[in-house]
DNA sequence: CAGGTC
DNA sequence: ACTGG
């Protein structure tokens, strides 16, 4: 009998123990809710009060903290089958596997970067900082996967996020390998490049309801695919700052604004400040930065960014995500 | 008009 | 220009 026990979703540690694990995490290092629905990554969805769902690394994730402790439960796919779930998964390889999911959340929430020295610094150095951080603890730039942080945020421009939501949903319903189904609710993984190359993909999007930005998203997908590909697009990792949004910003759909983001979200670059509209509309009036232009140019956008990074210095970027 | 880009 | 809160 193959059919498939549906899974269910997991709330919380005390349902089923042994599927949960923790690792110390106070929260003036990590408020999960704060980074979570920050608008850094679109793929989270709060499963019930204060657990978060999401896919991260191909697998299906429920995430939860508790005190200085953050805990967390990985999903089995689909494929796996019954026996290793009940008799107890084969010790061995359950062992090996939580080192490794360990190691997948440490570096996704780069927990060795401390944010509470972090915190002081800015504080000492920008007053205003120091009020906004007394409501905003824990806040900390995510390490995402390159691809999705790219294709992501192609979709962001001139968009609000209930929409960007809803078409990144899509886009991994549509295009990305399906992992498993919590309470009857299809999960997907972020699509790969080669998904995104088809000849069709551009139409496809349309459907989609992503507008212009199907050829966006698809121009820059072959672009890639005929270029640095997968691996040259993470290498930009130990390119740079300059260098990683000079290759960025060739890309179809892709401007200062966007290129700062992937740098900043998931090419390890600190100081990337990505100056949206509410940024430019705060640096003018809380900041007294004199750019008094009706719209956001090149010149105003790199002036801004100088700006708080003189201000908040090498991680700036890390300083605006609060 | 929205976390811009062409 | 796409689309929708």
């Amino acid at each position: 009998s193959r059919s498939p026990t549906p899974m269910k979703l997991r709330d919380a540690p005390s349902a089923c123990p042994s599927l949960w694990r923790c690792l110390p995490c106070p929260p003036a290092e990590l408020r999960l809710d704060l980074v979570l629905s920050s608008g850094q990554s679109f793929r989270w969805w709060e499963s019930s009060p204060g657990a978060w769902t999401g896919v991260l690394g191909g697998r299906v994730w429920t995430l939860r903290q508790d005190g200085d402790r953050l805990w967390y439960t990985v999903y089995g796919e689909e494929d796996e089958h019954e026996e290793e779930q009940q008799g107890g998964c084969p010790a061995k390889a359950a062992k090996l596997d939580a080192a490794e999911t360990d190691r997948i959340l440490r570096d996704y929430f780069q927990l060795d970067v401390g944010l509470s020295a972090l915190y002081r610094a800015w504080g000492a150095a920008d007053p205003l900082f120091r009020k906004v951080a007394n409501d905003f603890p824990g806040v900390r730039v995510l390490r995402q996967d390159p691809v999705e942080c790219l294709f992501s945020f192609i979709c962001t421009s001139n968009n609000h996020i209930s929409r960007i939501t809803a078409m990144i949903e899509r886009l991994c319903q549509a295009f990305g390998r399906r992992l498993c189904c919590l309470d009857s609710r299809p999960f997907h993984a972020f699509p790969s490049l080669s998904a995104l190359t088809g000849a069709d993909a551009e139409a496809r999007l349309r459907a989609l309801g992503f507008g212009y930005r199907a050829k966006f998203v698809s121009g820059s997908a072959r672009a890639i695919a005929e270029g640095l590909g997968t691996e040259g697009l993470c290498q930009l990792r130990t390119e740079p700052y300059a260098e990683a949004r000079r290759v960025l910003c060739a890309l179809p759909g892709v401007g200062a604004k966007v290129a700062d983001c992937v740098c900043l979200l998931s090419l390890d670059k600190a100081e990337a400040v990505p100056v949206d509209t509410h940024v430019w509309h705060i640096a003018q009036q809380r900041y007294g930065v004199a750019l008094g232009g009706k719209s956001l140019t090149p010149r105003a956008y790199q002036e801004i960014g100088d700006f708080f990074r003189g201000l908040w210095g090498p991680r700036a970027g890390w300083a605006q995500a609060v």
